[in-house]
DNA sequence: CTGAAAGCGCTTACAG
DNA sequence: CTGAAAGCGCTTACAG
């Protein structure tokens, strides 16, 4: 009754804060929400408290951050690395005895435990489809080549072209912060230019929700004039008008297996360092339909 | 070099944490990254650590955090009170040595600073430009009469009605929670059940953003077919399609007024217990309509 | 098995 | 003005 427990002390005495960082750029994009309720769910009997940091890409906000989690003395941090986040800082961050779990992104040459989905292999499955249905003018919008997911996901509809002799126009491909809004503007852009894509690949939902939006506000209706995919699957996609085709990206089974392989390594059990990829699955809705010409 | 100042020490010598808690229903809600936004940058340059809560109006959530927050030594909380929160709850907050300043919901019998739109008056406007538009039969979705906004909003708009001599038809009213997927599924479930609003004032956004896609799913053009309104303006209002008429909400001034509420209280001055109400602005686009009929 | 003491890393009031 | 000491509230290793 009215006592308060003081876990300041508690954890100077022990050194465990009982403090989990998680860090992404964007906590307001579902997906990044989905994963979080994951670890929350895997984690939430074990009375820790998260540390939430939104770095949008800012590599000082996250830098700050991890300061500050290294003086709370946090347990561990799972981490989605900002733009410009090197090997050697991920190295710098576990050499001062906060372990680190990445999700979503990985960082080269640093050997932390990474869980994501397999970006390229997923992307290639949208384009592949719609490949199948007949397109050959295929846009890709959205992602940075600064982020790893950015990289990936392009070479994946880049590869998937080239198999089917396709070849790739530099023009059809816009990069983009990963929002609703910068889908929007990038398609109004893209056919503010001349270009007439039949289908188009998006970065993720967000960036094809923005899409949508865009094509209906210049006289076009998606699924019926024009074929949109998107990425990550997240529950807004179902009910997004067209329902949105997409590709699930396992947001689930990535908060849950970095939160399992978290709990592991604090509990100084010896987590292997590897870099796990999540199978994508390609989930058809009503946003795809073959090129209208055909 | 390699120094980690150790906040815990310092904290636990000095009682004073740099904790700031902010506790809202649900960050992915842009209304609530908005205000996010609003604090962050109000408080950016003072060194302080936010300690993120989602509660999902889950009160046994709330009170865990807060406890974890007591347990931290925190300096304060920002709080959007889940519901079931009593005034005699933040009352022993405050007793307990932890600064309270409210957001958006406000609770009874406490008279902690609160700091919120002025909701009642905001969708009053909306309503009375639709019926201005020469609509009557006019629904509202979305929004819980156990919260202080669902209650609110609901009052704007029963007066609004009212005021036009305008019988309200408690079938035309369908609370839910405040999502996009909730205003979707009930704008399927009220013309399933036969009823046939010409405009639709929803409680937020999000369930504004939901109708839209659902009036679709059943062949209705909104802005053309049929008027939606929402609320808050939040940046996806501007690029939905039809662009969202709505009620500007004054998020950033939320963020800033309690930020700035909060600063003062943790420097010992006297902050006047206050409920500060902004005034909201109709902001007027594409998916409002006369009556299909008229 | 029980209970008093030491110590985590800071800050601050106090002695020199 | 400088520097050693006390103490914040816990936990744990140790003495009794």
């Amino acid at each position: 009754m009215g006592y308060i427990y003081n876990r300041r002390a508690a954890s100077l005495r022990t050194s465990r804060s009982g403090i989990i960082g998680v860090v992404v750029h964007d906590i307001m994009n579902p997906f990044f929400a989905e994963i979080l309720k994951a670890i929350e769910e895997e984690l939430g009997h074990s009375r820790r408290t998260f540390l939430l940091c939104n770095h949008h890409d800012d590599i000082a906000i996250q830098t700050d951050f991890i300061d500050t989690l290294l003086q709370f003395g946090a347990d561990g941090v799972i981490l989605s690395p900002a733009i410009g986040t090197t090997g050697a800082a991920i190295d710098a961050i576990e050499k001062n005895g906060l372990p680190v779990v990445m999700i979503a992104r990985w960082v080269e040459e640093n050997s932390a435990p990474v869980f994501r989905g397999d970006d390229r292999q997923g992307i290639h499955m949208a384009t592949q489809y719609l490949i199948g249905l007949g397109h050959r003018d295929i846009a890709f919008i959205g992602g940075r080549r600064e982020t790893s997911t950015g990289r990936d996901r392009r070479q994946g509809y880049l590869n998937a072209l080239q198999e089917a002799g396709i070849a790739a126009d530099p023009a059809m491909q816009i990069g983009s912060e990963a929002t609703r809004k910068a889908g929007y503007d990038s398609l109004r852009a893209m056919f503010a230019s001349g270009l007439r894509p039949s289908g188009i690949v998006c970065f993720n939902d967000l960036v094809a929700i923005g899409v949508l939006s865009g094509l209906r506000s210049i006289g076009l209706e998606p699924g019926r004039d024009i074929a949109v995919t998107g990425y990550d699957d997240i529950s807004e996609a179902e009910i997004a008008a067209p329902a949105l085709t997409t590709v699930w990206n396992g947001q689930q089974e990535v908060g849950r297996l970095a939160a399992r392989a978290m709990i592991a390594t604090i509990s100084g059990e010896k987590v292997p360092r590897e870099k796990v990829l999540i199978a994508p699955q390609l989930r058809i809705r009503e946003s795809t339909c073959p090129p209208k010409e055909a």
